[in-house]
DNA sequence: CGCGGTCTGTGCGGTAACGAACGCAACAAA
DNA sequence: TTTGTTGCGTTCGTTACCGCACAGACCGCG
């Protein structure tokens, strides 16, 4: 492959030319099937990971097992900011959501790329500061919302890095995203299928009528979007 | 004053001798009163505070004015972490919650010390971490623990930050940063009193029995500490 | 075809937090 | 000393979500 052509990962695609030929011969390109764990909560990141068509979820699970999530990072981001933020680990989980595939950088070259202080230092900064906002907004949104605007609001975020309108993945899953029972996803999902917003059938939703979601959503998809898209997509600052 | 002083901020008391002479002679020490708005969603961040013996709050506030605490920052940290990671803006406000005083350095003088790329860059970057673990936390927190659970974190999170056990604060204040009900903080703190772990009256909260406090918290203090102080105190890595 | 597992639907009692309203006490200013 | 303000306490009906239990529906597989 060419290492001109796109990427598919939004960080990737925009490195400047140099930066992606320096990168690109220590890419790998990695399948991330359904479940797989890319790191478990305190244990040290061996990699970044850079998504194309695949979707993880940053989760925290307490000690009774319970579990939400943080953040989902797709081909917009990359997985395991921690490594060049100094840290190395972080108490959370990182589980792909949504199975393809993901770049695959070793936490020494993305060091080294890093210290280099060109565009992928900026880059990667701009991606963290989105995920800090979307963290945030997860925040607040745990606080005040009801389940069936976050069920909206989860949809969407999930919509937005896949191609198409369908997502496999069973109530149950997204229950655990979540943080609540999935008695209660099922009861949301069926009011939003009685809507016609949405069809799904064990483990598949397919989303028929996105203006409609993003109405009952609440505000706090349309914040993170707005914010995300100022600062990834915008030309560059500063 | 000698610019060898320990400066009360541990971010700025890291700092190598150089770059701490060097940054010096910018550093400005402000009040800051209780209640004023360091910046408001959305706006142009001018400074950067970095917190001696002041808290500060960031908080989102909602469409319909509900609200809800993302994140603490007191003399460990800094406020406005978004002027070096690139977005010079947030969509949440930084407000006094604890009246004190901070170093304040401009955001032109701090982006020009981030990129001479020393150990200024490396402190802020693992300080933004422990930041987002924080957000992390309270997101998960906000899903799952009760309010007393929360009362007793947030508490512990002031106390941290303040000299002494006492902390001048409204039921209604904290109910704001909880992002609850006034009367549900009254009836947590009500609780507290009873057991004896503090003492309130109008505005005033005395801590009186901290390892009892700690007991009643969820887990999420815990975490946040110990992963703050890995990230701070610990040797420098790499 | 029948069997077993996975996924979804439903019902029921329990509870934590909500919204609203009101009362009271401490303090400050007039 | 009165008056207004601020901070706290309490009550009541409502609601969203929980935990549990079980039933049906769909699918793959022998």
């Amino acid at each position: 492959m060419d290492p001109s052509t796109p990427l598919q990962n939004h960080i990737l695609d925009a490195l400047p030319e140099a930066e992606r030929a320096r990168l690109f011969p220590h890419l790998k390109l990695v399948a991330m099937p359904l479940g797989l764990v890319l790191y478990e909560s305190g244990a040290t990141l061996r990699h970044i990971y850079f998504p194309t068509d695949s979707i993880v979820s940053l989760l925290y699970v307490m000690q009774d097992g319970a579990s939400a999530e943080i953040a989902v990072v797709g081909n917009e981001g990359a997985v395991g900011v921690s490594l060049f933020m100094g840290g190395e680990t972080t108490p959370s989980r990182a589980i792909v959501q949504s199975a393809g595939h993901a770049y695959r950088l070793t936490g020494a070259r993305l060091k080294q790329e890093f210290n280099r202080h060109g565009e992928m230092l900026h880059i990667l900064l701009r991606y963290t500061q989105s995920l800090i906002t979307q963290m945030a907004q997860t925040a607040v949104c745990n606080r005040h919302h009801s389940l069936d605007q976050q069920l909206c609001r989860w949809l969407l975020l999930s919509l937005d890095r896949l191609e198409g309108n369908d997502l496999k993945m069973t109530q149950e899953l997204i229950a655990n995203m979540l943080g609540v029972r999935r008695e209660g996803v099922t009861e949301a999902a069926g009011k939003l299928q009685k809507l016609g917003a949405i069809r799904y059938s064990r483990g598949k939703i397919s989303v028929l009528d996105r203006p409609q979601i993003e109405n009952l959503s609440c505000e706090c998809y349309a914040v993170v979007k707005k914010e995300s898209d100022r600062l990834l997509l915008r030309p560059r600052l500063s």
